[in-house]
DNA sequence: CGCTGAGTTGAAAAGATTCAAATTCAGTGG
DNA sequence: CCACTGAATTTGAATCTTTTCAACTCAGCG
């Protein structure tokens, strides 16, 4: 399509992957489980936008933010990773995004050379490879549909909605969502202000779609209102 | 990422590719080149979304829109293809895209399960498709990142120089932009109403950034400030 | 107990959309 | 060849949404 060649300053995106379902075949997950571990503080970078490439992660535990940084400071939040998901992919050399921990994580660390090898070895994990990255654009494209013409309300309802499905994934509680990140961060990954972010929480609460038990706590009350925001960008009525 | 798994109705976004400098392996080329032809017209549909993933398509000559529609009717341009272009790529039974042609096209078509033969006969294509679909989702980041945080004039801005580029890429005049698409499928694409889409061209022209010879043939006379709307998105002078 | 950072809220301003009207253009049929 | 029709485009004005700037609250921490 359109997008990719034409981009000339367009730094490469490395892949950032996130175990689907089905997870990237038990050879990525035997070299995986192997591989070293590595703590990273809260703000910390796990790695930098535009370093090498030197290592893909998975996520054991904790959260980060994947992110570009705009030439005047600002920055975009491109996705949030968390425990199972895949971080650093990509044919390119050098990471395209950072990586910033929103708190305390532990990631397992795969050398690229591993991987390369892994690679040759095993021609299946091509494949799978191909297949985890036509996911991550899926989602990508999936974000843009959602985000470029919506309203802000909207826009959080498919936050949130995301969050909810991540949990009920995981067994845990689909109606509970703990946010690690903060407003300015969902700002930044929704393409609003955080001033905007926190108005539209207090929106969904004064309509008794959510309930915020703390700030970064929210408890979804009416799931079909916040799915129908989600799906029908027009017409929604008080 | 965030985004990948988390979708729950995430209708799956085959990916679609566009050969890059480098092309796609001769292997590929030489499949396409022994490939039917096939023309559709203005407005035709290659394929729509929602059905089976049938043929992978390269453009030979025209330009399509490749495009999701909402619940409500609305569409969401997810890119644009033109010749040289490999579109209908993924790794999903359907296409999550429908890929409509702006003026009369004509496509190569090969078959899917000739091009998995393809695949499994020769490992280093699947390595192909992946970095294939690494720049795609390069591509659709970069959009992302130039669209969902910017003003109207900055995303204008964004689109033409993208054309440029392109025409830069193709040994053409980088300068003189001919639109295949009409001020909707831009705004669509950009996350615009027409009627803003159109405003901004004309401010753009009153700035003499760009002269519109006809509505369709843009002539960029300043690509430096074109470039700067791109690059720094506050403080824009007048 | 005062700081500091995160979050909330208010009010004015900026930007985009909506609705409507006018204009241009291409293609058609007389 | 020219008037006519419909589609695409441009432009205007009112309205709506989001941003911006600012003030205020709250919780954690030295």
């Amino acid at each position: 399509m359109f997008s990719q060649s034409l981009t000339p300053n367009t730094t490469h995106p490395a892949v950032y992957v996130r175990t689907p379902g089905a997870d990237h075949g038990e050879e990525l997950d035997h070299g995986l489980a192997r591989a070293a571990l590595r703590k990273v503080t809260s703000g910390e970078n796990a790695f930098l936008e535009g370093t090498i490439r030197s290592h893909i992660f998975k996520v054991e535990s904790g959260a980060l933010a994947l992110y570009r940084t705009l030439s005047d400071g600002r920055r975009q939040v491109l996705g949030f990773a968390f425990d199972g998901d895949l971080i650093g992919l990509g044919a390119r050399k050098c990471h395209t995004v950072g990586a910033q921990a929103l708190k305390p994580t532990t990631l397992r660390c795969l050398p690229v050379p591993q991987l390369k090898q892994m690679v040759s070895a095993n021609p299946g994990l091509a494949t799978q490879l191909y297949e985890a990255i036509s996911e991550e654009l899926a989602d990508a494209q999936d974000r843009f549909f959602n985000v470029s013409q919506r309203r802000a309300i909207e826009r959080v309802a498919f936050f949130l909605q995301k969050l909810s499905h991540r949990n009920e994934k995981h067994g845990e509680d689909p109606r509970t969502i703990v946010l690690p990140m903060s407003r300015a961060d969902i700002g930044d990954y929704l393409g609003l202000t955080l001033e905007t972010v926190s108005r539209t929480l207090s929106e969904l609460r004064v309509k008794g779609i959510i309930c915020l038990k703390e700030s970064r706590v929210v408890h979804l009350r009416n799931l079909n209102a916040l799915n129908e925001l989600v799906d029908t960008p027009i017409d929604e009525d008080e």
